[in-house]
DNA sequence: ATGTCAAAATTGGCTTGACCAGTCTTGAAC
DNA sequence: GTTCAAGACTGGTCAAGCCAATTTTGACAT
C-alpha cells in the first residue's frame, strides 16, 4: 500500500529526516533547489510546496538568491539526541504524553477514524506475515491517534519522537531488535488500544497506550 | 511603495480577506485554483503555494477533484499565526505535557527542592514588584519540576515549549499580553502549584498545573 | 600580494502550458 | 423512476523557461 497522502507532505517528511539525521545541521545549507528536486525524484513545484510547508513550521528558512537554511533545533522543537537521552527515556517519555493524548482523543474519535485505524492493523498483520517490518503502519496507528486532539504541536511531538527511534543513531543501539515475534506482540498490543478506543473507555485506552510503550521500551532494551 | 515578501504570503492574507468578508462562508466552497489564480492576476503553482500554507493554517481544507472548502471560523480565528500551531495550542500542550509530568514530580521531590521552588517564586515576586518581566522565574520553575522525574527528553520537551513562547512569532501575537496584574496572577497560580507539591499530593499538582496553563493560555489571547 | 568591483554563475521566484487522477454531474438506457 | 457509464468538472503533478536577488569569480588597479 502506497502513501495517499500529498505530494507535497511526503516531500516535507523526507526533507524533515534529512535534517532530523543531522545529514544538515541546524545553520547549513541544504542543496539548491534543483538539485533537491532531482535528488527526491520530484519536481521543482512540487519540492517548493513541501519548503512553503517546513518554512511555516519554523524548521527551514528561504532566502532569495542565496538558499535554503536549516534552523536551529529549539524552534522545530526536533529531537536530536543529546547524550544523556536514553532508548529506555525515549519510550517512557512517549508513554508519558501518548498516555495522555489518548484520553482526549477517545472522547472525541469518529467511527470512520474507528475503521481507518482498523485497516492500518489489518495492514500492519500482512507486512508482518510477509516478513517485512511494518514500522509504517505503526507510525500511522500513533500519528493518526496523536492527531485526534486537533493540537498541531502535540500531534507534531508524537511524530518527532515516533521518528527519533528509527533514526539511523537508534537503529544502531537497537540492533536486531525487530524480529518477527516482537512486531506480534506490539500488533496484539496495538489491537488492545484499538479495542479501548472502540468502546469508548478513555482510561482503558490510556492504560494499555502506557502497557503498550513501556512494555516496547523494555524489548527494545533487552535485546 | 509595494509589498516585498513572497507572493505566497500576500496571496494567502487576499484570500483570507476574501474569507473573512463573509463572500465564502465557512462550508463554502472557493472558485476553482485556475479561476481562483486568474480572477486574483496570479499563476496558478504561486496560488496553490498560497493554498497550501491556509490548509496548514486550518482555515481551508482541500479536497482532490471535489474543490477547496473553508473549515469553520473557530481554527481559522486563530488567524495571523505563521505557524500552523496556535498560542493555544501551545498552551493546551504545554498543559497536557506538564500536567503528566508533575503527577512524577510529586512523588519524588525532595525538601531541597521544594526550597529552591520557594526560591524561585520569592525572586518572582521581587521582580514584578519592581516592574520587571520574570520570564526567567517562570522558566525555572517550569523546568525545576519538568527535570525531577530524570527524564531529559520530557525535560527537554518542556523547555522548548516555554521558549516557543516567548519566539519573535509569539511576541507579535502577545502584544500587551503581560501586564503586571497578569504576572501577579501566575504568580498566584505558581503558590497553588507549589503548595500541592509540598503537601506530596501529585493530583492536587496536576489539577494545579493544568489549570495555571490552562488560564494562561486564555489570559494569552484574550489581550 | 592585495583590495576593488563588475561580470558571470548560482539560487530562489514566478509563469505558462500541459497532462494525469480523483470526483461529480448528466442523461441515455432500462 | 432508477441505474450507471460517459463526460465534464476539480485538484495533483510535471516540464521548461525566464526573471530577480545573491554570491562567487577573476581581471584590474594599486
Amino acid at each position: 500500500m502506497h502513501d495517499t497522502r500529498r505530494l507535497y507532505q511526503q516531500i516535507a517528511d523526507r526533507v524533515r529526516i534529512l535534517i532530523h539525521d543531522g545529514r544538515y545541521a541546524p545553520g547549513s545549507r541544504l542543496p539548491a533547489e534543483r538539485e533537491l528536486a532531482q535528488q527526491l525524484g520530484v519536481s521543482r513545484p512540487s519540492l517548493r510546496e513541501a519548503l512553503i510547508a517546513l518554512e511555516i513550521e519554523g524548521a527551514i528558512e528561504i532566502r532569495m538568491g542565496s538558499g535554503i537554511y536549516v534552523l536551529s533545533i529549539s524552534k522545530s522543537a526536533s529531537i536530536a539526541s543529546p547524550l544523556g537521552e536514553s532508548p529506555m527515556e525515549l519510550m517512557e517519555a512517549r508513554a508519558a504524553i501518548e498516555s495522555t493524548v489518548i484520553v482526549q482523543a477517545a472522547g472525541v474519535i469518529t467511527d470512520e477514524t474507528l475503521v481507518l485505524l482498523r485497516e492500518i492493523l489489518n495492514s500492519m498483520r500482512s507486512e508482518i506475515e510477509e516478513g517485512r517490518k511494518p514500522i509504517e503502519q505503526d507510525r500511522q496507528f500513533h500519528l493518526t491517534i496523536a492527531e485526534l486532539p486537533g493540537n498541531a504541536i502535540l500531534a507534531r511531538i508524537v511524530a518527532n519522537l515516533f521518528d527519533e527511534r528509527h533514526s539511523p543513531m537508534s537503529d544502531r543501539i537497537r540492533g536486531r531488535f525487530e524480529t518477527r515475534q516482537t512486531w506480534s506482540i506490539a500488533l496484539a498490543e496495538h489491537e488492545i488500544i484499538l479495542a479501548a478506543l472502540e468502546a469508548r473507555n478513555p482510561l482503558a485506552a490510556q492504560a494499555a497506550m502506557f502497557s503498550h510503550l513501556s512494555a516496547s521500551g523494555r524489548r527494545w532494551l533487552e535485546n
